[in-house]
DNA sequence: GTGGTCTAGACCACG
DNA sequence: GTGGTCTAGACCACT
């Protein structure tokens, strides 16, 4: 369910979070939903389970989740209003200028780029990832 | 000329490279241009000298200057293979993979984001710099 | 600087980020100051360096201070802005609840709360805090 | 008549003590009210019946509440010197310091906050309760 | 069984 | 020297 690659330049713990936001993103992970537990998901990756706890921890810390104790790590409804305007404007224009820090010099065409960026994003557009109820 | 900012996330001396890299695909930088010495850059940003060194040396590795001895850093003829086609698609599906984690949940439109990114690629654009023929 | 108290009913990593973001609050701890290593700091209270790196780790997710990679901790201006105006009305109102669930059946008046809690939100009141300059 | 949140950072059993304690407080319950059967509030709740059992344990060990064997638990009457001074004292105390933490760097005015809090306290005053003697 | 916290000790990237 | 990450193993609170 959960992949990690070991070749990757980020953190194990990263991994995780940034794979588990994308499911919930997406749609693949409804809220409600329950997470692997933690000793689970850490015997399936074969890693740490304090590796796997420190994910969860950052995870419920985004509120994206919530720990039951006892229980497990259940995924929460959307609330889009955690972060203001400015907080997220500035998430977005950091995460631009590392992308095309990134890209710079690559020389890919533009339309190209645009044109992978937006399949990629597909997934995630909220008519897609079914997070929103049309207001009929 | 470079500017470091001390709440970046990333370190400094990837600042220095991916502004210089910013500058050569944007043309700032003409090929032959000549970059300050790893002395006088460290006195300016007030950073360590071994910083700066590091960041030449990958600028170097990357192909895209060339050190000489005791007269300072030059920026280098662009040469269109100085990346396999293969490296440059890894690159590429990292930037992509890495920039869309950022952003998902922040609950952008996606062509906001297009049209941003678009902007922003625009100085970059190989008729823009000058010093690339356009892909025709 | 920082104490820690082993009969208190919060784990060790919440006490430093209490501590610490109380200090900030009340300005004790300004824009730029750098705090205690996390290996001085865990000597110090003669607890693991991974708890008080922790606690760091908590205060640099809260905006409150950023790591200068191989320099140190240093604490942040203050923005604002980070979270939206309904997260903050939620954490005020978590945290009214929590205090008045406590509290109840003590049989204390309450206007000697009252005034027991202005005397303790003093120190944080913005005139007192040095954080903000005044307009002039 | 009690309700338990899922979301809620407190613990099941800590969430019925506490509603149980603020209808108390507020002569919602009075003295010789009979509180649900063990399993019958388990049922309700669809929680462990030994989670309602320890909840109800500790409104017993307050001094809030008494078992008979085979009926229920029954509302006591309040008796003022059920918490010595000093406890009483300590715990006000921690709740203040907890409330304090909380709210620190949210930036709320106290003027708002003390208004809120005042509002908040109404029905367990005194004389609202109905239960209990004005301090005269 | 669940998640949360802590200790101990290690290695890495950065300056 | 700095902070960041990971492993290993332990204990606790809660259900």
């Amino acid at each position: 369910m959960i992949q990690i690659v070991t070749g990757d330049p980020r953190p194990v713990f990263r991994q995780i979070v940034d794979e588990v936001r994308r499911k919930i993103a997406s749609g693949e992970l409804a809220a409600g939903a329950r997470l692997p537990s933690v000793r689970a998901l850490a015997m399936q990756l074969t890693v740490n389970p304090n590796t796997v706890a420190k994910a969860y921890a950052e995870l419920t810390a985004e509120g994206l989740a919530e720990a039951r104790r006892g229980v497990g790590l259940f995924v929460l409804e959307p609330s889009r209003d955690r972060l203001s305007v400015a907080e997220r404007q500035r998430r977005l224009d950091e995460a631009m200028r590392q992308f095309v820090d990134s890209i710079v010099g690559l020389d890919f065409d533009i339309d190209e780029i645009l044109a992978r960026l937006e399949a990629e994003l597909a997934p995630f557009t909220p008519s897609a990832s079914g997070r929103r109820r049309p207001l009929t």
